[in-house]
DNA sequence: TTAGCTTACGAAAACGTTTTCGTTGAATTA
DNA sequence: TAATTCAACGAAAACGTTTTCGTAAGCTAA
């Protein structure tokens, strides 16, 4: 009852020809007769022969596959990179391997050995965060001595020579600053975590900017460091009852959207008493009450991107030994929780 | 500079042995002399020795991939999916390649099809709305006469035999409807999307089976249909203005969020005037303001369970002609749309 | 001494392709 | 007629493994 697969050797006995004379009738060579070419085109039809891939890649050396390894997928952000390298990287015809890091060094350096044994032609990858608070990056040297491409994003670490694509992170931070400075804010906060997350120490870095900027000194107490993206819901509750602060900025969008429920409940109205800005423009900024004012990553624009800049690497045979850093421009999206 | 990717065949010869010799020495062989295994393992650690992948797929004609083929992955309950499947499958081996069919029946085939010659050992899929659109499911067909396993999950469809899981999506909408009557709602509408999606077909009917148990007439007025999952906000608008309900039940979240947001802006109290249920029990329930009461699908449990009965089927040799469909209970997650 | 056993290894086929380089037999040319 | 060309096809190597089946040398036993 099972129709298996159909090989060359299976049709080259049938029609009691050579395999290498089924495979160039198959490819259309001027090398094979026009009535055995046809005869051969119209049984690989019937049969509804398809070349295995893994053959094929094995011969090539190439599998028109690329690995991709990202801390988590439950995520927004992430989604829509994906959703940006799937798009770039199926019009080229490359499938895409993914890969969970779930924030650890271990399963990172294990996926990364794992795929680099043949399986894929590249890697688009965003660090974990245990690999960022390690500082070891052995792994990713590793395979670009092989000669394996490597596309770093968003969560990306200077101590390895690859492409990388970000958003201007300090930049984003530093307009979100700006705007709620000159809406009048004085004492604006800001929920970020500890330093080991690049992304975080960026964004700290243009809040910070823009207070200097502004000629505002910097205060310690208006600044929540959380020991991981995750939220501590006690910390923040605490944060906004004792900071005394006018507005909030996060590096993410959880934190804005809890931190406006904690003000809300404690009696603040939003944004008269107290603004928000969070980072990530994802479904909770829309549909958050009030809906949040966000810094957009343009993660599917930085999906496509990475995609391209590694699809290209895979692609050119001269061995450019050249690597360029994308930046993306980051988009301030206002919404109530700012203005009304 | 590069270094490149060491094989049996460069160990051979640099050690002057035969490539079998090397291949059974790092299966540790009891075939190969004690001596000549050593020296063979240290030249192997030595110089970073890992197998083929494609070359070992080829010849056992397994490549410990599996293919899962997903409407959208901008989306929650997706990717929790993803995230049970990557577990279970890391756990036995396995890699997880991702290709999104973007709601199209065409792409969904030509996803199917390029993985299906060698690229992976079995699928995991949802429908695409597309395809369900179509009912043309020859592509599943053809997969499963060709022995490869298939996994279908929550999107399913009868006309196929294969393994399927899904959350009992009547009996979900029925608990919900059910807790709406017993705390006294009168109209209870539900946001639904045209009967072509399985699951919206499900829900409605768990929503009709609860009113007919409690004796409460169906009224077409209070059934808005959508025309598909991605919102279109004029049509909740005109309904809640219109449909006189006290209590609205959605098939996913964000269709309950938008439709709070406009209830409040009509002056209506949450949940006294009005509550709302939504299904998907996602991160927008959880921080909406009001939280939203939901209905949750356990989707990593069902990525879970599907892996595992992929794998399970990839590694029986006995071909089993059963096939099963398991069912996940829902779980209704009280917040404060129904409750306060 | 010789038949029979081990031990330790190598040759070769196989997985399914692609591609280079023959090798035919027939047709063309001198 | 003999040398040359060409069209049409096949053999074989290669990609990197695994595995079956030899087989040589050394040993044991009668």
């Amino acid at each position: 009852m099972l129709k298996k697969k159909i090989t060359l050797k299976h049709i080259a006995r049938e029609l009691e020809v050579s395999i290498s004379t089924v495979s160039k009738a198959l490819k259309n060579s001027e090398e094979i007769g026009r009535e055995t070419k046809e005869k051969i085109k119209a049984f690989a039809k019937l049969y509804n022969y398809k070349p295995n891939n893994i053959a094929i890649s094995l011969k090539n050396r190439r599998t028109k596959n690329i690995g991709v390894v990202i801390p988590n997928i439950v995520h927004h952000f992430f989604t829509t990179v994906i959703q940006g390298i799937e798009k770039y990287a199926n019009t080229k015809g490359y499938n895409v391997i993914v890969c969970l890091s779930d924030e650890s060094f271990d399963k990172e350096v294990i996926n990364v050995e794992l795929l680099a044994n043949g399986s894929i032609d590249g890697f688009i990858m965003s660090l974990s965060s245990g690999t960022q608070k390690e500082n070891d990056y052995n792994h990713l040297k590793e395979i670009t001595e092989q000669g394996i491409p490597l596309v770093l994003f968003d969560r990306i670490t200077n101590e390895v020579e690859c492409d990388k694509v970000i958003i201007d992170d300090v930049l984003g931070a530093y307009l979100a600053t700006k705007r709620l400075i000159e809406q009048g804010r004085k004492r604006i906060g800001i929920i970020t975590t500890y330093d080991y997350l690049s992304v975080s120490k960026s964004r700290t870095a243009g809040y910070q900017k823009a207070l200097k900027e502004f000629g505002i000194k910097e205060e310690n107490a208006l600044m929540l460091r959380m020991p991981s993206m995750d939220i501590d819901e006690q910390l923040i509750q605490d944060f906004i009852k004792n900071a005394k602060v006018d507005a909030i900025l996060t590096v993410n969008e959880i934190f804005s959207v809890y931190g406006m429920q904690v003000a809300q409940d404690l009696g603040y109205k939003i944004p008269e008493d107290i603004s928000f800005i969070g980072f990530t423009d994802g479904l909770l900024s829309k549909y958050a009450n009030p809906s949040l004012t966000s810094i957009a990553q343009h993660g599917e624009k930085m999906g496509e991107t990475a995609a391209e800049m590694l699809i290209h690497k895979i692609e050119s045979e001269d061995e450019e030994e050249t690597y360029q850093t994308k930046i993306i421009a980051p988009t301030l999206i206002e919404r109530n929780s700012t203005i009304n």
